[in-house]
DNA sequence: ACAGCATGTCTAGCACTGCTAGGATCAGGT
DNA sequence: ACCTGATCCTAGCAGTGCTAGACATGCTGT
């Protein structure tokens, strides 16, 4: 292997990581559906079919950016946890780190979560950072809970459609800061009937 | 008004509510990615730009199905709220009539809830079936709770992530109750500090 | 009854999409 | 110096939402 290659080779993943970097810009700027595969080419100065000599098509780069957001995502979270290990302090400052995330990114928490996808999730496949990001969800709970995962699943949900519904205009933002304290708060109450 | 005007009156009526019709079942089939204006002209038996005498475009289609939707969704609820009325069993009922009608008709909820749209949720001029829908909600906790909306709301997002998490694959579909269970429970809480 | 108007419908086409086949260009090794 | 293989681009395909213009139909005023 020669240095001209070896150079083509260093070259050819900075421009992988040029495209994601391209596609997911654009998509935070305009939205998706405007992240077209022409655009994407004129805007990393390519031709269009360069695009796929890096990747199978578009769902390809767009699940690139998506893997990308996982790492983030991911150690937003894990920041959020241990700045305040406490027990309920810790699930609500993950909570509003994972809502943050998803409204200042609102292109990329779509391509994570929204769009249709073929990333495996609670999986063998699932990728690393992926499950990482759903473990700091599951540390927020005590060990010894032997339900913890079923805590971080419905919590999880719980902020993704909260998230997903104030992204898609469906709830107002005002008020999102209520909406995270009462969430923990029923999350982290101990059961007992009331209304 | 002759009387052969009024029967093109009613002819166009069933037309476009054929052209609804047409389009929900063909999204409930292969998904909304696979309802193409050509396909749905075809299968209605006219030609493309019949649809766009009807309909202002494509999202328009997909805005009447997901309105017709709202109504459906509504009378479900009212009827679970109703069959059990106590305090927590209700909104128990409730909830897992909400997650039945998004896991039978995945398109239809798609329309209502994911996809993006122009429907005016918590404002004047929201459809009044879609106002009716989150009032069974409301009505589900005591009239003398003054939060009675913020726990609706954030009911409902709760719900929402589990169904779209659930759809598009991101959550394992097996456990769906043992989340709703404790959802509910949850909610239902007398907070005090735990886990 | 008939000309003219209005309504309704269709064919054909536009600009765009994701994606791909084929040829041209250029470097590497012999 | 030549061949080989990789790299990249131009051009094109089939499909998308949507629309302009032609055509036919049937209602209406004289």
């Amino acid at each position: 292997m020669s240095a001209i290659s070896e150079r083509r080779e260093r070259e050819r993943a900075q421009r992988h990581q040029l495209i994601i970097t391209a596609a997911r810009e654009l998509a935070e700027a305009e939205g998706w559906e405007a992240v077209t595969t022409r655009r994407l080419a004129e805007r990393v100065e390519y031709s269009q079919p360069v695009l796929y000599s890096h990747f199978t098509g578009k769902d390809d780069i767009m699940r690139a950016v998506a893997i990308e957001g996982f790492g983030e995502l991911a150690t937003r979270l894990r920041r959020a946890r241990l700045t305040d290990p406490a027990s309920p302090a810790a699930l609500h400052a993950v909570c509003r780190a994972y809502l943050e995330f998803a409204t200042e990114q609102p292109a990329l928490y779509q391509a994570m979560f929204m769009l249709p996808t073929d990333v495996k999730f609670a999986h063998a496949e699932t990728p690393p950072p992926l499950r990482a990001a759903f473990d700091e969800f599951v540390n927020c709970f005590h060990p010894d809970n032997q339900r913890r995962e079923l805590f971080a699943e419905v919590t999880w949900s719980a902020l993704h459609g909260i998230a997903a519904l104030t992204e898609s205009g469906r709830i107002p933002p005002n008020g999102q800061a209520e909406r995270l304290d009462f969430l923990v708060t029923q999350i982290a109450a101990t059961p007992r009937p009331g209304v």
